[in-house]
DNA sequence: CAGATAATGAGAATCATACTCGAAACGCCG
DNA sequence: CGGCGTTTCGAGTATGATTCTCATTATCTG
């Protein structure tokens, strides 16, 4: 579980890791690392943004969690059930949902074919309303 | 052709966006505003950084060019020939080529009736080794 | 438990990008 | 073609997210 997943790549396992690990897990929303800040700040007082980025940071490297864009250049990011995760992002409530990976199977093996071009890793992110605030919008 | 789609959304059309806009046709590379102020500082000694910014921009909204990521929060440019590319990234060179968009198509289409979501946007990148950076490596 | 090393916290530093404002350029219209 | 209202420019400064620094503290290895 967790405590694995950090500790992976030689890393060491602190409690600040294990804190911003929870505390991102929980959200169900694309975070940013001020927000998690602001949230965590009242239980963990002491806890320092630098750590929540760093902590972030290394949560990326571990595969637990993948970057997102945010307007105005904030990265916003979201916890990973199992690796490399592509998501759904809702540009109005902040959602996130995970991509049927199945779906991008036949894209991936495209470009490895069509193109001759060997894929480290991508970016692949679809932003939009989810079905709850389309239906909110509608009925205005 | 270029004046067409600069002015397009009511933009005026300016020497600085001409200049900024044929640069950035002119590079195969995604390019950051840095660096295009640096290679046209020659020739236009008096173009402003912030203008390339502005004009960057504006071609991005007027789907003349996308927006990538660098590693260290950097945005690179590429031009596009037509609205909406997919581009693969050669983290090595730099370079980048196009996705042959018949490939996505049923990814898109997929999201739309797999998941319940309206695709406002998205950002689908790949990032990795093109053929010629592979070989060069290879032969390492 | 001790030593070696990595991580933390706090603040300051960085760096890409956005803003400000007077001056210049564009485009429309007569 | 010249004037006018508006947009854009250039230069510098401001902003704000992210990263770095460094002394201190915590984690791992044996």
């Amino acid at each position: 579980m967790l405590a694995k997943r950090i500790t992976s790549r030689g890393r060491r396992l602190t409690k600040q890791r294990v804190i911003v690990a929870q505390a991102l897990a929980a959200e169900r929303q694309a975070t940013s690392a001020q927000e998690l800040h602001q949230r965590l700040h009242r239980g963990h007082p002491r806890l320092g943004l630098a750590t929540i980025y760093r902590a972030l940071e290394a949560q990326v490297e571990a595969g637990m969690a993948t970057r997102l864009e945010r307007p105005g250049h904030v990265s916003a990011y979201v916890a990973c059930v199992s690796e490399h995760h592509h998501h759904l992002v809702c540009t109005s409530c902040q959602r996130v949902e995970d991509v049927d990976e199945t779906i991008l199977r036949p894209v991936l093996r495209g470009i490895r074919d069509r193109h001759d071009f060997q894929v480290d890793h991508e970016r692949l992110d679809f932003y939009g309303l989810c079905a709850r605030c389309r239906r909110e919008q509608a009925a205005l």
